[in-house]
DNA sequence: CCTAATCTAGAATAATATTCTAGTTTTGGA
DNA sequence: TCCAAAACTAGAATATTATTCTAGATTAGG
């Protein structure tokens, strides 16, 4: 396969460039030129490597979506040995960790994606998503057979989860609010944690609800 | 003020045909050309209600997030005098049937508005947006001074209320999750409750009925 | 050192948003 | 009733921008 570093890193600079250009003015706004130019390529080397806009945005998307899962997962790797509390920990504070260390990247993928999901990678986008979430999902329902969370809808956790944390960090990034501050992140998974899991007291043998 | 009532229909015609179209393709693939055919519409009708793509869709954003906010209120107006918790569920529990109600309109505000904030109406909504965020903190803050809401940093209510229900409702919008049911509504509730809420037992002396 | 694949370039093209000019309709007042 | 101004509609002309196309440069392996 020949040809193959110089063009790895032309890939690159697109992306870095696209990423700044798509902050900067939104995607509707961001021209093929203004990338090209930042990025130091010509039109026929973007279009080479992406094929067209959507196409450049799909690869940010994905590669950072990508990067995010799996720092998520080799943490509940680790905290699975440790309990429910910690997973819930690592879940909510891994996404928090990743947005204050790429908030550009972040930023993109919170509030920008739109219309990714309509491309013709749309689908493809969609399977490898629900794939990934079943694995988290995966983890949690252990916990749920030990007693360790409360017994809830499938399709709950991960809103109750993250839905918080998530609608903190878009209101940071649209200015709103302050960056978040580690009270923040702990009060985020204390709440998290309150939403799903089960405190000591309260089981007595058997899972179940309370009051 | 004069050639209002043709002029009315005639713009109420264009929002409908662009939220049709945006639902269809996305924002981004829905050509004004398609717009002004499903409209019944000229070119220079639309620019001259709308003054470009951009204005559809900021037209589009501001109303349906206005009648959104409106039904929070009076509900909130209601349930101020029954409690805490009452508050709580009117907060989540209309921002879901207002999503149910108009799953057209609630997919392009939450999944389409992307590049809003950039464009020259962006400073304007985002203060408008301010403002009627700080209204509804407003509210839960006199809970909190009577001891019916956790004490928290003042911008981690409303993400720690609405969070779980708007990532719910937005895996459902992507087709990752059934709609939800009573019980979805329920339990989101009861979250929201869990994470702001004090219990009876927790709160020493002062009065305060619950539930 | 040759060949095929990869990659780069930028002019040519096509698609689409936006502007502009020329009307038409409505309204409120003289 | 009739007039002028404002609101509105229409669609051709223009401008912007994405995308395609052709030609050529570079690289890796045989």
């Amino acid at each position: 396969m020949p040809g193959q570093f110089r063009g790895q890193v032309r890939r690159r600079r697109i992306l870095e460039a696209a990423l700044e250009i798509f902050t900067e003015r939104g995607v509707a706004d961001a021209t093929i030129a203004a990338i090209c130019e930042r990025a130091g390529a010509s039109i026929g080397s973007v279009y080479h490597h992406f094929g067209n806009k959507e196409g450049i945005a799909a690869a940010l998307y994905e590669q950072g979506l990508e990067e995010h899962f799996d720092r998520m997962l080799s943490g509940l790797e680790g905290a699975g040995r440790t309990g429910a509390r910690e997973s819930v920990a690592v879940l909510v504070g891994t996404f928090m960790d990743w947005c204050l260390e790429n908030p550009e990247w972040a930023r993109f993928i919170l509030l920008m994606r739109s219309g990714l999901m309509h491309g013709p990678e749309g689908e493809r986008f969609a399977s490898v998503n629900r794939e990934r979430l079943d694995i988290l999902r995966g983890y949690l329902m252990r916990f749920v057979q030990g007693g360790e969370l409360r017994a809830l809808p499938e399709e709950l956790y991960l809103p109750l989860l993250h839905g918080p944390a998530q609608l903190y960090i878009r209101a940071w990034m649209a200015g709103r609010v302050p960056a978040p501050t580690p009270a923040h992140r702990a009060a985020l998974i204390d709440a998290a944690w309150r939403a799903v899991g089960v405190e000591d007291r309260e089981r007595g043998g058997s899972a179940s609800p309370r009051r």
